[in-house]
DNA sequence: GCAATGGTTTAGGCGCGGCTAAACTCAAGT
DNA sequence: ACTTGAGTTTAGCCGCGCCTAAACCATTGC
């Protein structure tokens, strides 16, 4: 028992909800691809400016972000540590709620969302170890493991860059709007689910998806299509 | 799904964590027949006899709670209400961390203590479904009802009471420590144990059990054994 | 009846995490 | 170079939930 490589519990510093959110929430931007400016972080937290800069002040002084005035922000080693504890913590909520207690798919996100900042490390272990130490949540999303390291996966590619006639099985769904993953779930297109490309249309702006379970079709815009990663047939 | 007759659903006032504290508290003290007094709150909940009277101030306009300057306290009928509420969620959460995780019967609590203001009525709901809609804790304590009733037991009585040679079925454990706690369950002495006692020393303050299962034989001082409740044999 | 004493309340203050309004930087465009 | 505008920071503020120190009942014992 007890984990020799946990890295993430490392990770002591003062914590609030609030540090919690923002190392997270930075951490998020980076993988995003975003810069993780004041207006940024702001927008996404729904919090205005200026609450952000005075939250910068404090994760420098905590150790966890590196910023030089008027840049955009770093996650320190510590601060990556610590939101790669939060989002584990988030992801295999995510994960624990579908498939122990069958809880919606659409409403995971909000749950996990707030539980994330109350399990102890020992019931973030005990759920892992329920859920046989998964690498990916509902969403299809790498969990990080105790080492810090994110499980790896190559050759997915959104399905709005998939050309009609090829297919293949749906890995990741980045959109956590409860509406939405309704819409999809109601059309079989979950996670796990074999689908091919029927058409691609970039003037309509829209893409057409066979599921092969369910025998269906659906159209769907190009914005939700690059959201939708596929693990296309070999 | 869902309960129409879920009286503790109606409870919505202005939460928080501090103010489900309180009233929780005060319930608690109400239900060990203890007069919920400042000073018995300040020391329950470890903090100053001045922040009691200021949250007492809050509660008394959210009507949660009524009051006259120096006098006890009583929960209003929406108080008590958002008391079972909490303490539904605690006992539900330390029944399925039990159950569900496996994780020890000691470490239930503090667990508890703190994901029982975050869980939301639908996970309340879920785990409760889970468990298939459990009246009793792990320590054998009533769980509220989703109607706001409590779950009857009688003839029980504390191990401190029982005469020699008597016994019965261990069916509560009035103490959360958990030193004790592992102690009791080194010994056997878990809720759903046969027991049968041994003897009585009041002089000595002590009271000895024999254990069915184990085979065992232990001695507890009368203090801990007036915490401890036994179904006794008809 | 009156002082002592313990429980309760006020007064004033602090850290946290937000807010608005106003000042300031910096990069761009004329 | 100078203005403009987007983005950032400061200044000053607020509510929450806690604190200490000091004042204030109210009951009890003499």
């Amino acid at each position: 028992m007890g984990s020799q490589l946990s890295a993430l519990r490392s990770v002591v510093t003062p914590r609030s909800v609030a540090v919690e959110d923002y190392v997270k929430c930075i951490w998020t931007l980076e993988e995003m691809g975003e810069e993780p400016s004041g207006t940024a972080i702001a927008a996404k937290l729904e919090v205005s400016p200026a609450s952000v800069t005075g939250m910068g002040r404090k994760l420098v002084q905590l150790g966890l972000v590196e910023q030089e005035p008027y840049r955009p922000w770093r996650l320190t080693a510590s601060g990556r540590l610590l939101a790669l504890e939060i989002v584990r913590h988030h992801r295999l909520l995510e994960l624990f709620l579908v498939r122990s207690l069958g809880m919606g798919w659409d409403r995971i996100h909000a749950e996990a969302e707030v539980l994330e900042h109350h399990i102890s490390e020992e019931l973030e272990e005990l759920i892992a170890a329920a859920l046989g130490n998964p690498q990916f949540d509902p969403h299809g999303h790498p969990i990080p493991q105790p080492d810090g390291t994110m499980p790896e996966r190559t050759g997915i590619i959104p399905l709005v860059a998939i050309e009609a006639g090829s297919g293949g099985v749906i890995s990741q769904v980045r959109d956590e709007t409860p509406e939405v993953l309704r819409f999809l779930a109601e059309r079989g297109m979950l996670v796990g689910a074999t689908i091919t490309i029927r058409e691609q249309s970039p003037l309509a702006g829209t893409v057409t998806i066979f599921v092969a379970d369910g025998d269906l079709e659906t159209t769907i815009g190009r914005d939700l299509a690059a959201h939708i990663d596929v693990e296309v047939d070999a």
